[in-house]
DNA sequence: ACAGGATCCTGGGGGC
DNA sequence: TGCCCCCAGGATCCTG
């Protein structure tokens, strides 16, 4: 559920709350997580300081200054907060850390397929990204090994876009979304695009996860930032989950396809499967 | 290599 | 009000 911007926003909301702070206890629900938590972390944590918060993809990256690093995905809906210890823990809060200055670290996440790792340091968080074949940040792709990416699958773009080993962090939303800025199917076959289609769909990635970003991420459901604030950029979506709403650029109604096990919607006019796209209408800010 | 399905979960919404 | 079915920002494993 939270794809890049969300996570992004997140870490940025936790940052001027978590670096500095030390840690000064743990508690856990019983409800295991996607990986399982360990007892040994609060012996491994308590008075641990927080440095800067860090995104890679979809992860979140809370090192300590002494080393470990604290690895966190969020799942579907995962949410991450830092609160005052006095605020009511809500529902479905999996794991608290204790914080100095009367602080706490919290780990929500209602259909539990988040989780949260503890890592020695740098090195094994190198391997672990290495190890899952986690691909580059969206944000100054190479255009070269990007064209040659897609140029070497058959796969439809939607597909291509999911897969986090080819890039970091785009996930449904922000693929259709994405799709529909460059005025690409998202049934196409990647190895079908021209270079400047290729260059295209690049550019768009950046844009709207640029755009998404500076909304602090979409709310649908669940998601909040790290300070429990809601996104914004859920009111400019062009095409996702509006099915049978006119296409903002051409009034034809937006279809839902079943693409790559996902939900995927975009223009049947605007994203054909053969023409090249038609001319970028303007931008919408927040 | 790749598509498609099932799996891990909870909760919300629609239809009856 | 209840029940049943479908749907959901993800990742991973298995089958054909």
């Amino acid at each position: 559920m939270p794809e890049l911007p969300e996570v992004e926003t997140v870490v940025r909301d936790l940052r001027p709350h978590l670096g500095g702070r030390t840690v000064t206890g743990l508690r856990a629900g019983r409800q295991r997580l996607r990986r399982p938590w360990s007892r040994a972390w609060e012996s491994d944590l308590v008075g641990q300081r927080f440095g800067e918060a860090a995104r890679r993809g979809k992860w979140i990256v809370l090192p300590l200054v002494s080393g470990p690093r604290l690895l966190i995905h969020l799942g579907m809906t995962g949410q991450l907060t830092v609160a005052d210890a006095a605020a009511p823990v809500l529902d479905h809060t999996h794991l608290v850390f204790a914080l100095d200055g009367g602080r706490e670290l919290r780990f929500r996440d209602i259909r539990r397929f988040g989780s949260v790792t503890l890592l020695s340091g740098q090195e094994e968080l190198e391997r672990f990204f290495a190890k899952s074949g986690l691909g580059p940040e969206p944000f100054g792709l190479d255009r070269r090994a990007w064209r040659a990416e897609l140029a070497s699958t058959r796969r439809c773009l939607k597909a291509v876009l999911l897969d986090q080993r080819v890039v970091a962090g785009v996930g449904n939303i922000y693929a259709d979304e994405s799709l529909f800025e460059a005025g690409l199917h998202p049934g196409r076959a990647a190895n079908a695009l021209t270079a400047a289609q290729a260059e295209h769909l690049r550019r768009a990635v950046e844009t709207v996860l640029t755009r998404a970003i500076d909304c602090r991420g979409s709310s649908i459901r669940n998601y909040v930032g790290g300070s429990g604030l809601r996104g914004g950029y859920q009111e400019q979506f062009r095409v996702y989950g509006r099915t049978g709403e006119p296409c903002p650029r051409c009034g034809t109604a937006i279809e839902r396809q079943r693409l790559a096990g996902r939900s995927t919607h975009y223009c049947p006019r605007c994203q054909r499967q053969r023409r090249s796209p038609a001319r970028l209408g303007p931008s919408v800010v927040c």
